[in-house]
DNA sequence: CGACAGATGTCGCTTAGTCAACAGAAAAGG
DNA sequence: CCTTTTCTGTTGACTAAGCGACATCTGTCG
């Protein structure tokens, strides 16, 4: 249930009940609304509702529970955020980078944004991030030849868990370098396992 | 109808389906939003139906025009201002005073947040203001002893015009003085009327 | 002048959200 | 331990909002 409702939710952003677009929207401000007050396992489902005006029942048709909705909600606030920043893997030169650095402000700005400060992330909100990261990397990919080496959704998987291992590790450390260097780091960790997917003509940032 | 929508709107603020209590907000949002954008009359309702997010028949039914609409946006609009602020004529001293500074300070910032600056408020706009600046002097007088001579409503809606009138030509002039100064002047010209109506044991400041 | 694009109210049908009530599963606590 | 309370899912009846369509009523242009 969980990655099909998010995907559900995004794929359908455009044509969607106006409706059903602002609850989600409320639901997910109550949720991160709520992190800033209390850890995730001390918020009831009766807190999301009262927190976003919303009936019990409401909530209940839209998420089964709670852990659904924290994903769904990661997963389009990071999803916004790459909108936002225009992130496009058509454009090659530094695309790779600038996944990496919305990578690392996001994760750096949602442990912020969570009472605990930096509390483990949920095993669901992890796959959430890197469900999005891949996305992103299959539709970079798309557009290019392969050489058919290895099939390209074991690369994308591969490079998206990579950045979001180096990121999450990245933010857990007390003392660590900006998020720039960070991803300038990342880039060139890993745009060679990108490369070696896509016919040698074709060039990827 | 446009009086008594708004006063249906203020009174049974509390138990009111939260749906709606939404599309109203959302109304009023969109309405303050594109006034600042374009003059009234260059409003259409499919612009504050777009604008909301809203659809364009669930507009009329909450509001049969534009009008209505930003009346009972700017009464519910000050009256908030009055909630924020603690206004209340209970506590004698110094009340009229907060009651005038509070006008004054809404008919400013209401003027900056218009797109023709300083463009003449409506009629009913007028009346929206000085419909809520009455209730409060009602029930500010509504704990007193009366002397017989004037009925409290004659005065009430004497003060509440004399505090608009002021206030109003107060924000038009281009070289005012401060709200503050503004607000002591027009205590010290009101007080006496509203003194006028209670009996002489009482006291209202 | 008519043609035409756009705004206005209004209506009927569909769907989402509200609400009260329910039974069952945890906690709490004496 | 058993009671009491709180939270949980779920249901069905009711109401608000969405949507498309329609007949107007503008204003504007050639």
């Amino acid at each position: 249930m969980a990655i099909e409702s998010f995907n559900a939710e995004q794929h359908a952003r455009e044509n969607l009940d106006p409706r059903v677009r602002r609850s989600r929207q409320m639901l997910h401000e109550a949720m991160a609304s709520l992190l800033r007050k209390k850890s995730f396992e001390d918020i009831s489902i009766q807190d999301i509702a009262e927190e976003s005006t919303l009936n019990r029942a409401t909530f209940y048709s839209h998420y089964p529970d709670k852990h659904t909705l924290l994903q769904c909600m990661i997963g389009s606030r990071f999803q916004e955020l790459m909108a936002r920043r225009e992130v496009k893997l058509g454009s090659c030169e530094g695309a790779l980078k600038a996944l990496a650095l919305a990578t690392c402000d996001f994760l750096l700005e949602t442990s912020r944004a969570t009472c605990g400060g930096k509390a483990q992330l949920e095993g669901s909100v992890q796959a959430a991030i890197v469900a999005v990261l891949r996305a992103m990397l299959n539709e970079g990919l798309a557009y290019r030849a392969l050489n058919g080496t290895v099939s390209a959704e074991v690369v994308t998987s591969t490079v998206a868990w990579a950045i979001f291992g180096a990121a999450n590790t990245w933010v857990q450390t007390p003392e660590r370098c900006s998020a720039e260097h960070m991803s300038e780091l990342i880039d060139r960790l890993l745009s060679s396992i990108l490369h070696s997917a896509v016919a040698p003509a074709s060039n990827l940032g």
